[in-house]
DNA sequence: CGGCGCGATTGGAACGTTCCAATTCTGGGG
DNA sequence: CCCCAGAATTGGAACGTTCCAATCGCGCCG
């Protein structure tokens, strides 16, 4: 009647080794201070000698917390979502969550199942760093669940926070800067038909009318790839200075202008946008935005959220701003 | 004597609604093939209309199956690890599992309690991507739990398998590369005091006596601020190439040098290592390893290790070859 | 010396599932 | 008309905790 080898010990296993209830168990090992100096010490002996390892699967169960939070990242092929992630990850590190990552390469369709698995998984809170989802589905989610978007603004959906820069803005600081250098032949590598592209065109396309210039838009995408190919059609129509959709796509562009044989800041400008750290090397002057704490301050409202679920919707606009470095130079002259 | 307003409906409740037992809603959500269809379709319908949602934590306590594997990354600063991670993820999708995911940016002493955690929450799994732990605590950890480690390789623990490429023959192969561009003042930036750096290293090392050459290392780390400080040093004496512990710190290198006014790779080569995705729009020449294969191979080889836990430990070892790009060219005359 | 109070300890219900064994139902064959 | 096979359904135990209410033990006060 000896039991399996391989089980795990339970509190049950502890509780007859060290000759008291599985109730004093729990007591002790949660540091009640109830709990017998002597009882105590032996229960913490038997379990040390088992190997004792509490479930937090039952003991959630019971609870009803599961101390997790669900994570879903559109993309890591984009760094900049990866430090978004370090940021959340560090935050929830402090306030004793773990999480619960699950990444959303394709369609808004295995985007929703995914979801809807960390939601049966009971996540106390969801931190979506960037999504496809409609506004039905994301009401629908923060109805049962507290919600933070991260990269764009969202408003009117209660339950639901959101952190993010202003895009249009950001997009305009970046034109400013340009024209600021005496550039006018300014083109714009668009990041594609998506929330975040539309609004970082817009702001382009409004800076250029203020100052009096031709909006000039070439398609794109939010990929090297995008931004190489947008590059080419770019200096092709005798652009002087790129406004590049995303750091990715700048990083593309400047190869398409290395390509080309094309020297920057010499012959053409070019700004990025959204400030991965490894720009700061890469001596590429972009939009930034503080990536970290993006994901810290996403943290942080969702964790106020759990506690009062019911407060006001929060938007959290972070600072934006233009770093210039080697990659944008004075206009050269025709 | 209504139930709570926000409490989630539960088998019961669908049970109720849908007139049956609550055995019967298990088994039709299930979709066993027992059910009446009349009944299926009254469970189904109440099911939708309550919004019941089935309670994974339950359901593992007790399946005693949680099919949620843990991932442990050693940092989310180095690109190469999200990449990494982004092949775990789509291969684990694949076998339907969760990722339960904690980075342990500090000291091992977080890390270990961070993978603690992980253990409590019966994870089926562990996928280590890099670690600062003993042997002795990887091998406690091995026996309780399937387990893989990446990016380097892990002999003589049972119940651990690895994937990794060989450090030793990467670094020769970058060392062959620079002297076949007639190269001979080839420094190394080192990767500090850790096991991958001392790999490389020695790879490196290794190489230089067999063409005749002396080695020449300086201090650095996996950052780009090594990179940085290390090329800084190794121009100072001369060299006209680096073999760079790692693609991180080749960027760091690469700014350097520009800062220093030199021409990449007129006056000096610079060879990274990883392969990075970005590398290719950089330009730079690397040791590339396929790193989301290399993921995808961990999370293979850790559902092969869940189902037969016993089986031999397994070292996957993939290729790494030197991939030429603009960072490498002829060494110049004196 | 009997109760009282209080600290220490315990049994058992509960959490929301799964799944086994047992029960009920249905219709058809003898 | 009864019995039985098989399908459909059900009750209840179990998973490993937490936590409440109840009990136990014991020294001290009156």
């Amino acid at each position: 009647m000896t039991a399996s080898v391989s089980r795990r010990p339970t509190l049950h296993d502890v509780a007859a080794r060290a000759g008291v209830s599985k109730s004093l168990v729990s007591l002790a090992l949660q540091g009640s201070p109830k709990v017998a100096p002597a009882s105590r010490e032996a229960i913490l002996a038997a379990a040390d000698e088992l190997g004792y390892r509490p479930n937090r699967t039952a003991s959630s169960l019971v609870r009803q917390r599961t101390h997790t939070i669900g994570v879903h990242i559109l993309d890591l092929h984009n760094p900049v979502f990866a430090e978004i992630l370090d940021g959340v990850q560090e935050a929830v590190r402090g306030h004793d969550y773990s999480t619960l990552l699950v990444t959303g390469n394709a369609d808004p369709v295995t985007e929703r199942t995914a979801i809807t698995r960390l939601l049966e998984s009971r996540v106390e809170g969801l931190v979506l760093i960037a999504h496809r989802l409609s506004d039905e589905d994301l009401s629908a989610i923060a109805a049962e669940v507290p919600t933070v978007v991260v990269t764009w603004r969202t408003d009117g959906i209660p339950g639901l926070d959101s952190v993010a820069g202003d895009d249009v803005a950001g997009a305009q600081l970046a034109v400013d800067h340009l024209v600021s250098l005496g550039h006018s032949h300014i083109a714009h590598i668009s990041g594609g038909d998506n929330r975040i592209a539309r609004e970082r065109r817009s702001g382009y396309e409004q800076a250029m009318v203020a100052h009096g210039l031709d909006p000039r838009v070439v398609d794109g995408a939010f990929t090297e790839q995008g931004g190489y190919a947008g590059a080419e059609q770019a200096i092709d129509t005798g652009s002087t200075a790129l406004v590049v959709a995303n750091d990715l796509a700048a990083i593309g562009a400047l190869a398409a202008l290395r390509a080309r044989g094309l020297s920057v800041p010499e012959d053409v400008s070019v700004v990025g946008y959204d400030g991965m750290r490894l720009l700061d090397s890469l001596d590429l002057t972009t939009v930034a935005q503080p990536l970290a704490d993006m994901g810290r301050a996403a943290a942080d409202l969702l964790v106020d959220r759990i506690a009062q679920p019911a407060k006001e919707s929060v938007h959290r606009q972070v600072e934006t701003r233009l770093v210039a470095r080697g990659s944008s130079g004075p206009a050269p002259r025709r």
